[in-house]
DNA sequence: TTTATATATGATCATATGTTCATATTATCA
DNA sequence: TGATAATATGAACATATGATCATATATAAA
């Protein structure tokens, strides 16, 4: 058996993890979820971003679940739900700040 | 002083690594090299890809500096320069056969 | 129930990305 | 030097992606 390749499923997954951090607004929007939850407003406060952009970047995050939500009256608070790949993208971070 | 955002440079270099470990054809030309060094033919054999895809390819990792190369005769051999992205790679890899 | 506030969604558009084709470059060997 | 083999490059093309605009949905308050 040769492990020169990837299986297509396992390639499937990954790329699209990594593509989820490959993306300079969702890198901000989850590093800022790592430091406090926060609704989808302060999001758009926080990183004066569209409240739309913000809003489609979510949903693209919570359908690979690297985030979570919970409604608080008219609110929803988003928060991280992947611990490894939060991980990866902090020491990632912590990395490129030391070149 | 409000750590909630990312810098524009730290955000950039962390895109471009991610963006870079995001597609199918890169992380197959990747993980191929973390098993052994490989020259572009032997690439193109092992993945079944097009010599200019894996060409185009390697210098897109390369001005990374994700791979490096090393000229014998005609042949140009790859491989891993990046320790830190490769072991995210790798451990993202394993991590994804646990789900 | 109307009005206001917060969030989600769909369509559109410009740009980015990845592959392919054709060709150029570089090195080896007859 | 001329021919061959390995790799790199540029142009063109189709598809993917991300932002924006307009609008829909959902909850709360009046």
């Amino acid at each position: 058996m040769n492990n020169y390749d990837l299986d297509k499923e396992t390639l499937f997954i990954v790329s699209q993890t990594f593509k989820a951090l490959g993306d300079p607004t969702r890198i901000r929007i989850l590093h800022l979820l790592s430091v406090k939850e926060c609704s989808v407003g302060e999001i758009v406060e926080l990183l004066s971003l569209g409240q739309s952009t913000v809003s489609h970047q979510l949903r693209f995050l919570k359908n690979l679940r690297l985030v979570k939500s919970r409604r608080e009256g008219t609110s929803i608070y988003y928060s991280p739900e992947d611990d490894h790949i939060m991980d990866i993208l902090e020491k990632t971070i912590e990395h490129s700040n030391h070149d």
